[in-house]
DNA sequence: TATGAATGAGAATTCATTCAT
DNA sequence: CATGAATGAATTCTCATTCAT
């Protein structure tokens, strides 16, 4: 997928090596996920990657040309489906308050129950993607659900709060409401109104796509 | 000791080599100050402190074995002086709003005027040294000045929020207004109500000591 | 095992893989027993093994952690092969007599075809390995066909004996017949009859085997 | 001493000054023959004598101006006085054997007194200076008191074996009879008669100078 | 003479990358 | 595509030596 140049019909031959071949990333992306959720973006090495994933050194550069390479394809692999999916869950969801209360613990909970990948958001997430969370920061602003000194003030609230909490989900020492309780003090950062914040806390968490978890 | 210069206590060359010692072990710190809030904790190498530093290899290891433990001693001498000073200013300052509001735009002020620092305590800081801070929080909730679902739920948002802030000022484009808005959403993040957020607003910053040793 | 080529037993990459590891190996082996010869244990630096092997820096750490472990190793390769040989070689000899004459014939004379394992054996030979002729010794002195004030004394003189036997003949200024005069000083020294003594020298020396993988 | 270069008439600070410097060679030769007898002549580092001695990098230099020379006038201040006593010691000694026997018995003796020099003795000594015992062994043989098939292989026996004592002795797991039994196997080794063998263990053992204890 | 901080050449070690199989 | 031995540039670390005080 990295570096594939996909030049023919496809025979029989070629599909078994292009699926041999996407096992194998993922199991490079999987790995990479673990390590990096453990070592952080700059301290993990090659020899990390391809002992966890089980592979050669020469099949490491066969998918990846350097960690850095690996780092952006598994911050996007581990993104891209997460953000869509809280997306999808969050669409029949109305209002910019019940939207990023409902997303953000949604969010959390996903970081709860799985978290090499609550680390690894933790410790390497530049925080992109977040468009759909800053609309409706900003509308909320605009319609006055959300109070805050500036909107810059506020992002840095929400977001290293949320990241702050990520680490304290990672290192297995948060109780179980712990997911609810960052999302109602960020809300309460954002001057939301004790009714509308009960109302997020009541809100019944879409569940997750079941077959999906996180797949190439 | 205070007695007069018979015998001096201590050798001239004793002296001298101690005084230029203390010198160039300062100079290795505020060099690695620099560094690490450039290249974060792990991307930093030997040489990049050296060069830095403008000493050669083998004095590097003469002061420290080993990155990491300049690492350490770093921020120790980084955080001490800095929270010492922001206790000292607080010391008349009465109750734990005004005092975890005053001390956190405090906090972001001298942010704002040492970018160095700012990025540095962003990037590696472990948040060791705030237990004066917690004292506060704990202290504001136990009299209902704070309000919050849980403590910890606080201390990410707060701490947390804190971090992302010194990022957003480290990166030169932070308004001026930005860390008392900061500092504002945390107050809002703790449920503490309009007057009292406007009271720490209005407070006077106490100015920093002049003769403090930190200001790289 | 045997039985055919069908689905061979190990993949052909791997040992191929393996034959030139071995290959290496045996390389830096006997470059390291060149150069702990020369230049003794602790002088030797990884270059000179290196050099003399003709590989890269890298790999000689895909063999040996440190010198010290090259060290152990060669030494083990060394002698282990060598006291086999010589084991073998007595297997038809009988007496403690005898055996620890001629076996220590046959040592200096190997010594003396190998110079370079000779100055080896004598700079960094921790002289383990030496049961069997420990085990001669004890008999021979059980059996009063050698006598000494004492069993430690005996290993002394005979064992630095020879030590300094093989510096000599790495020196190159050995006489042919220095090893049989140094052995029949020995047994001299450990008491023995001047018959005896002479049905050693008399003995003929068994071969080495041909095939044996030391001779370097 | 060793770069001191006498110019005037001794005045009382030049006294002073000289035994000061009297005392620091000392004191460094002292340090030098125990790290010596500990590492052995290539892994000793200068800190280590530096260490050693108690005085610092730059005072070493003032007396010597490498590890090899400090080696050589080690071996030097630590062997001269030795020599030359025993020398004294066998003034009135007559004949080959006993001048040998009784030689390596006072040899063995100051070993087992003194430890570190046994093992620096044992490690760093090339046998320079044993020209008496030479004369001793090469008289014995013309005049057939000692018989040995060579010279040469002798040589090896002799001074190899006792090489080998001090490395038992220095071990500190000799028992007391240790050297008199290995001289006695030596001289056995030389061929010595019975009798000649009790005269030499019976031979009183001259005593050392009182006053000596190895000075530069 | 004594000191010890500073130096930098050189030795040890790591690790990303290549390539023959 | 997969393998892993080999590579050597980059990096870390040591240590003999100098020199201002």
């Amino acid at each position: 997928m990295t570096k594939g140049k996909r030049k023919k019909p496809v025979d029989h031959r070629t599909r078994v090596g292009q699926e041999r071949s996407a096992r194998t990333e993922t199991r490079i992306l999987e790995a990479a996920l673990k390590v990096f959720a453990e070592l952080g973006p700059d301290a993990a090495k090659i020899d990390d990657f391809v002992e966890a994933a089980g592979i050669s050194r020469g099949t490491f550069y066969n998918y990846f040309e350097s960690v850095e390479e690996l780092l952006d394809a598994t911050s996007e692999w581990t993104t891209r489906t997460l953000l869509d999916t809280v997306e999808r869950a969050l669409e029949g969801v109305e209002g910019p308050v019940l939207r990023y209360g409902v997303g953000t613990r949604l969010f959390l909970a996903k970081a709860r129950r799985d978290p090499v990948w609550c680390l690894f958001v933790a410790r390497v997430w530049k925080l992109g993607g977040l468009e759909g969370a800053l609309r409706d920061l900003e509308e909320g602003l605009r319609l006055g659900v959300f109070r805050a000194p500036s909107l810059e003030a506020a992002r840095a609230i929400v977001f290293g709060g949320v990241r702050e909490a990520l680490f304290h989900i990672g290192s297995g020492r948060a109780s179980p409401a712990y997911g609810d309780d960052v999302t109602e003090t960020c809300l309460q950062a954002l001057g939301v109104d004790a009714r509308r914040i009960a109302a997020v806390r009541k809100h019944e968490l879409p569940s997750w796509q079941p077959n999906e978890e996180v797949e190439s």
